[in-house]
RNA sequence: GGGAGGGUUCCCGAGCGGCCAAAGGGGGCAGACUGUAAAUCUGUUAUCUACGAUUUCGAUGGUUCGAAUCCAUCUCCUCCCA
């Protein structure tokens, strides 16, 4: 059985490594406990912590044991690393309650039962510290003047460092001390961001027990561009089903940029290595089609194989003509409020194209909008039941935008 | 604690009494070209009951016929000194 450091390696995963030869030895020989912080900053996963679970996902297959770390705790500071400004402060409510969406959609990309994952919440000891205890065990150990030559605070060092966030990464070296005593947890893996953080609770490890664990950060997923990938127009690419449909998420996968295939293929789905490699080096239309099977792929490990397969129907409905239209994003319109008359820019608006009037007015007088593939000529029309195409209409914004408008 | 500078529309950043819904850039959206790609070009980018009206320039209150622009208080940020 390959190593699933090959494994990781050959995917491009990892970034940096603290002892390439230990680890890989380390995770050839036995079960190794290891863990992942994820920080509750918003009500939902999104596509970067993903990339997170693939690794967990692949280490856990290996036969290595995960520790799921939510930060109860330490989303109350939040990590300054690679931020300008600081975050804004989030209430404890807020903080608990993202800490439970965590732990429920997470819930359903490991596997935790018989002792093969863990959860752990470290509000559970972080919250709890006392203050003078915690600066004569822990704080001892930091060295004032190498924290702050660490990468993840130059940024900060220009604008402003409150002394809230300067504290995270103490937080955090904490956490992996908490974890090495509690699971026998030897590693901290995490994203690229993370490495500093990952550096301090190993030194903190070897300085208060006498261990030696270590620490690995896996590139963050960027487009080949540069930026930060997971990002639309209206906000961040969300696993949460309610937040960023299955249809939308297929085709966020389905618009990449074709530098982008590859990667992609290799670190968010579970394809083997030389199929990712094949579909990767295609050219024109044959680009085109891996990107819908990366858009199928990963669509369904988030949101299982049903949903992925009517996004995909709804695709090819819209896109190629054929397939079935019933799986088509809709909405729903009364039927009296249609025998009054419905003006094309409320339709448009109601259908979620657009989020004013204003804007819905500007897209019909660019002729950005169809209906029943026809072109809306003017802002004034009035969309009545003659509109109907076998009960219902398909409402059109763009080039990829569709909703199908239903009556009830 | 003292001093200096600053908070402008999604972001950066001009404006410094009327010509300001506010230059320019980025981003977004739409159109052309394409492969639902990239690049490029064009248009557009507060809201609405839309040739007009309403709300926006950190907050509140004031001066003025009229304020993003002036004054007062508050608040937050950055820098320098302690």
């Amino acid at each position: 059985m390959k190593n699933v450091f090959d494994i990781l390696q050959e995917r491009g995963f990892i970034a940096q490594i603290t002892h390439e030869e230990e680890v890989k030895r380390l995770l050839g020989e036995k079960r190794v406990t290891f863990y992942i912080g994820f920080d509750p900053t918003a009500d939902s996963l999104h596509v970067g912590h993903f990339l997170q679970l693939m690794v967990m996902a692949h280490m856990q297959q290996a036969g290595h044991r995960p520790i799921v770390l939510v930060g109860g705790g330490t989303g109350m500071v939040g990590d300054p690393s690679g931020k300008n400004d600081m975050r804004k402060m989030m209430t404890k409510d807020i903080v608990e309650y993202n800490v439970n969406r965590f732990k429920m959609q997470i819930s359903k990309f490991i596997d935790f039962s018989d002792d093969k994952a863990i959860m752990a919440d470290n509000a559970d000891w972080l919250l709890e510290l006392n203050y003078v205890e915690f600066l004569r065990e822990v704080g001892v150990h930091f060295s004032v003047n190498r924290m702050l030559s660490a990468d993840c605070f130059k940024t900060r060092m220009e604008k402003g460092l409150t002394f809230l966030e300067f504290n995270y990464m103490i937080m955090q070296s904490y956490d992996f001390l908490v974890l090495n005593r509690k699971y026998d947890c030897q590693m901290q893996l995490g994203g690229d961001d993370q490495w500093s953080n990952i550096l301090g609770g190993m030194d903190l490890i070897r300085k208060s027990e006498g261990k030696s664990v270590y620490g690995m950060t896996f590139t963050l997923l960027t487009t080949s561009e540069g930026k930060k990938m997971g990002k639309t127009e209206s906000g961040a690419v969300w696993l949460d089903a309610e937040k960023t449909s299955p249809y939308e998420f297929y085709q966020y996968w389905r618009n990449i940029s074709d530098n982008d295939v590859e990667k992609c293929l290799a670190l968010l789905t579970f394809l083997p290595i030389d199929e990712v490699k094949r579909l990767g080096a295609l050219e024109d239309a044959g680009i085109n089609e891996a990107k819908a099977i990366l858009a199928f792929e990963v669509t369904k490990i988030v949101h299982g194989e049903a949903e992925a397969f009517k996004a995909k129907e709804a695709t090819e409905s819209i896109f190629g003509g054929k397939g079935n239209s019933d799986n088509i994003p809709f909405v729903e319109i009364s039927s009296s409020d249609l025998e009054a008359g419905i003006k094309i820019t409320d339709l448009v608006l109601i259908a979620g194209l657009t989020t004013s009037k204003s804007e819905a007015r500007r897209a019909v007088q660019q002729g950005g909008v169809l209906l029943n593939d026809n072109k809306v000529s003017s802002f004034d029309y009035v969309v009545r039941a003659n509109d109907l195409v076998d009960g219902q209409m398909m409402l059109q914004k763009g080039k990829k935008s569709f909703v199908r408008i239903k009556l009830i």
